[in-house]
DNA sequence: TATGCGTGGTT
DNA sequence: TAACCAAGCAT
């Protein structure tokens, strides 16, 4: 049979997504790689979030900072504005980290090594090889859902993840070649995204169909084998949405740490079963009479929302009036956005 | 090793 | 409709 890879590597010649990362087929064929900046910055956007969502964010973040330098330079209310809707706010806030430590004390240029890309902040043990394989072309072990998912298949591996972590791990380093590794990396991904895919695989056009163990004993669709999670509990909370005279909006930046990290927010209770009213100002409060359902990582919100107006000397004891030409609702996190959209019809429309 | 951390699309 | 899923990282 021939080399495993190799075959990989055929068909993604053929089959490679032009994706708004990586360089086009003709730079490709030439061994032409694409820059570092960009591979880590698709990266971080991929983490946990799929191509359709991730390409618009890797568009409009590419158009305003095109090189690390200017990212490094960019204000973080800005950066974490244009981040919202993406999720994993952790990720913004690592991501400006990381771009200052490259800019300011690595004189503007990556590491080429997986050793010393993985101390940098928000880039793992996953992206640090992505980007060594990718960007610089080492023959790094590139593991992620895809990767594994593969690998139990290509295999027949029943134990479940986590727990097989370390056993897929060691499938995949034994396939991966030291000619074309960055390809290769792509390559693998690519099959589990589009062709050996979590439901209904397509194992009739697959590259790797006749060396397939679980197609052989018919076990692809149930693999991997995953540890079931937890149910998700149910909180509820108080969204507090006042309007100035002016037309200004209250909003609060919410702390570095924890959900929605350093995003901008309505001021609010918090959220557990009963929460307690919380206003951020003494004013008329109406209660909307619908609540924003937002699901999470690990709960289900639902989210009472109380609106005021209120007049143009009014003193708020929590968050900052922010002008109405200054405010765009695409800063907020979608929680926060669904809240907005159901307040500001009855805002503009009078209670 | 387990948990916290978003969102939108699919089934 | 509710559960599941997607190019993980930090702690």
């Amino acid at each position: 049979m021939r080399d495993a890879a190799q075959d990989l590597l055929a068909w993604y010649d053929r089959h490679a997504r032009d994706l708004p990362w990586r360089v086009a087929p003709a730079a490709r064929a030439a061994r032409v790689h694409p820059d570092p900046y960009r591979v880590w910055l698709s990266e971080v956007m991929l983490q946990q979030t799929t191509v359709a969502a991730v390409k618009a964010y890797f568009e409009r973040f590419t158009t305003l900072w095109p090189d690390v330098q200017a990212l490094a330079a960019a204000p973080d209310a800005q950066v974490m504005g244009e981040w919202a809707g993406l999720g994993y706010y952790a990720r913004a806030r690592n991501l400006l980290k990381c771009a200052r430590v490259v800019a300011n004390d690595l004189n503007g240029q990556f590491p080429d090594t997986r050793e010393d890309l993985v101390k940098l902040p928000g880039i793992g043990p996953y992206t640090s090889a992505a980007i060594a394989a990718i960007a610089f072309d080492a023959p790094e072990v590139v593991v992620d859902g895809n990767v594994e998912r593969v690998m139990a298949r290509l295999h027949d591996i029943h134990t479940p993840l986590p727990a097989a972590k370390p056993e897929l791990t060691r499938a995949a380093a034994a396939l991966t070649p030291n000619r074309r590794p960055g390809d290769y990396a792509q390559a693998v991904m690519d099959l589990g995204a589009t062709v050996c895919t979590s439901k209904s695989p397509a194992c009739g056009i697959c590259p790797w169909m006749a060396r397939c163990t679980a197609r052989k004993a018919g076990t692809q669709s149930d693999l991997p084998h995953k540890t079931p999670k937890k149910p998700k509990p149910t909180r509820h909370g108080i969204a507090y949405v006042a309007q100035r005279a002016d037309g200004a909006w209250l909003l609060e930046r919410r702390p570095d740490k924890g959900l929605l990290g350093g995003m901008l927010g309505w001021p609010g209770s918090d959220w557990r079963d009963t929460p307690s009213p919380a206003p951020p100002l003494e004013a008329d409060w109406q209660d909307l009479g619908t609540e924003a359902r937002h699901t999470f990582t690990h709960f289900h919100l639902r989210l009472t929302i109380q609106v005021a107006q209120v007049g143009m000397n009014t003193q708020p004891e929590r968050g900052t009036f922010h002008p109405a030409g200054a405010f765009r609702p695409s800063d907020l996190p979608t929680v926060m956005r669904k809240v907005f959209d159901l307040a500001r019809d009855t805002l503009n429309n009078g209670p």
